[in-house]
RNA sequence: GGCCCGUUCGUCUAUCGGUUAGGACCUCAGGUUUUCAUCCUGGAAAGAGGGGUUCGAUUCCCCUACGGGCUACCA
């Protein structure tokens, strides 16, 4: 069967990883089975809607490379759709005018302790069109300031089928007659995201478990409508990496990890802390589904193609940014060095300047594998870029600095050796067992004199690279300081 | 509080009644490496509790506990 699945956020506010792993499962069903992927933004609500908000969805899904076939779609400029539904409703008494105020709810709920519910109980007592006479019900209408409320029958049992967690059924008592229109003349979430799907012609309605209870809601108004329902897949929350809920902005930034995708203010997406999308979106996929397989490693493409809706998990799953660093690190040392050298920021233009395209490439060869996120690309490329600026000290401390000064010193006094490797390095051990320093030593002196700390790829390789000349520069450099 | 959903190593998970309960992250110990990282080998680490059903339950059912979601003229 060919999908047509849409995301459906509503610009309140930037798209989190939540939202994002959403629009991911909707896109995998679609293409999967062929299908189009649609982007519908939930903008029925002008109050809530924050400028940008919907740019950073677009800018989001661009970058993960979920390209959506149709929209966006924007509700706010559908009203005349939804209207119609609704006096469909309303002529049939599927749906009723209610009068009540804010006030008057408010009161309502307080008298019955807690437990208002608006429904077939409760309703004869309230202001509205079941309850009024006709003249009475006109003039209210014309008065202005009235909402459109759902009828749900009373003592009926809901019966829904949500594909993640099969047969559900919920008791109509414990429903509401839920506001489909509100008294600015917008439809509710309910309302415009029914007549939406059906209208949209959409066969998966893919969203997160909050939407678990508004299922018979829905599941009702399709009744009403006399619509075919489409599948529901309720996804797993996505839970904070420790202490109890769903995993939120604040959660976020007291574990020191990003929340969006890109950038959002001040915040950083995982774009600017250095994930790949490869890297998000495969690890995000991990979160809410798996299959037997012992694979872990999949590109879009692969999810395209192994996704299995009914490998969606049931239970929420907590955010572990150690794992989706990893992730994110199999993914980076898995790419071409043009690919590593296109996502860094600095390494570019600082590697051309000095090096050639084919050194170049060598060069982030070397690193690869060494990389979790794309920062790293410039840290590790520094040694090949330039004189270490500063040098550990706990390092020099624990050669000790005659070591040191007498390893750079032999080096200093013999220039031709540099430029040979191999000479380099029997002349080395030679110079080692004579002077009684053993090899380990002679090696950490002169990394540490041309990286500036003990760390990075093969020493070797690295004075070949920058040459002997730069070499003989840094040598003499730390021989001096120290 | 009410309704709904869930519950396997610390974390993400595999298991479709019979397994030494598997893998990955994390962690620990080795090894490789001139260093760090990578990589390799190995270790520690789990079926929430109680009842059923069954020859046999992690797996099916019930109860309890715990966790989560919803309970707006927000989505």
């Amino acid at each position: 069967m060919i999908e047509r699945a849409r995301f459906a956020p509503s610009p309140t506010g930037p798209l989190h990883i939540g939202g994002v792993r959403t629009a991911l499962f909707n896109y995998l069903i679609a293409k999967k089975s062929g299908g189009d992927f649609i982007l519908r933004i939930e903008d029925t609500d002008s109050k809530r809607t924050i400028p940008g908000a919907e740019k950073h969805i677009i800018d989001s899904l661009k970058w993960l490379g979920l390209d959506f076939d149709e929209g966006p779609i924007n509700q706010s400029e559908r009203q005349p759709l939804y209207k119609k539904q609704i006096n469909f409703l309303i002529k049939n008494r599927l749906a009723y005018y209610a009068f009540d105020t804010p006030t008057e709810l408010e009161e309502a709920r307080k008298a019955s302790g807690g437990d208002f519910k608006y429904n077939f109980k409760s309703r004869v007592e309230m202001a509205n069109s079941l309850s009024l006479t006709e003249e009475e019900t006109k003039e209210r209408i014309k008065r202005g300031g009235f909402v459109v409320r759902m009828t749900v029958p009373e003592n009926t049992t809901i019966k829904v089928v949500d594909q993640v967690r099969g047969n559900l059924s919920f008791n109509s008592e414990e429903l509401e007659d839920k506001i489909i229109l509100k008294s600015d003349g917008m439809p509710t979430y309910h309302l415009a995201n029914v007549v939406d799907d059906h209208e949209m012609r959409i066969t998966s309605v893919i969203r997160g478990e909050e939407w678990l209870s508004s299922l018979p809601l829905h599941s009702l108004l399709y009744k009403h409508f006399g619509w075919e329902s489409p599948k529901f897949y309720h996804l797993p929350l996505i839970l904070k990496s420790s202490g109890a809920g769903k995993l939120s902005k604040r959660d976020a930034d007291e574990q020191g990890h990003p929340v969006f995708a890109v950038k959002w203010e001040e915040s950083k997406g995982f774009k600017e802390a250095g994930f790949s999308s490869e890297g998000l979106v495969n690890y995000l996929a991990l979160l809410g589904w798996s299959n037997s397989t012992e694979k872990e490693k999949y590109s879009l493409e692969e999810l395209i193609d192994v996704f299995r809706e009914t490998e969606i998990n049931k239970s929420g799953a907590r955010f572990d940014y150690k794992k989706a660093l990893w992730i994110n690190h199999l993914h980076l040392k898995g790419f071409t060095a043009k690919k590593l050298i296109s996502l860094s920021e600095q390494a570019s233009s600082q590697l051309n300047e000095k090096y050639s395209i084919q050194q170049s490439e060598e060069i982030v060869n070397l690193i690869k594998e060494r990389l979790n996120t794309t920062h790293d690309i410039d840290k590790e490329l520094s040694v090949f870029l330039r004189q270490p600026k500063e040098y550990d000290s706990n390092v020099i401390e624990k050669i000790n600095r005659e070591v040191i000064y007498d390893v750079l010193n032999f080096c200093k006094l013999n220039p031709a050796l540099i430029a040979n490797p191999g000479a380099l390095k029997e002349s080395l051990m030679a110079f080692g067992s004579k002077e009684n320093i053993s090899f380990g030593n002679i090696m950490k002196s002169l990394r540490l004199c041309l990286v500036g700390n003990l760390s990075g790829p093969d020493l070797f390789k690295i004075i070949q690279i920058i040459g002997p000349e730069e070499a003989l520069n840094r040598i003499k450099s730390l021989t001096n300081k120290i």
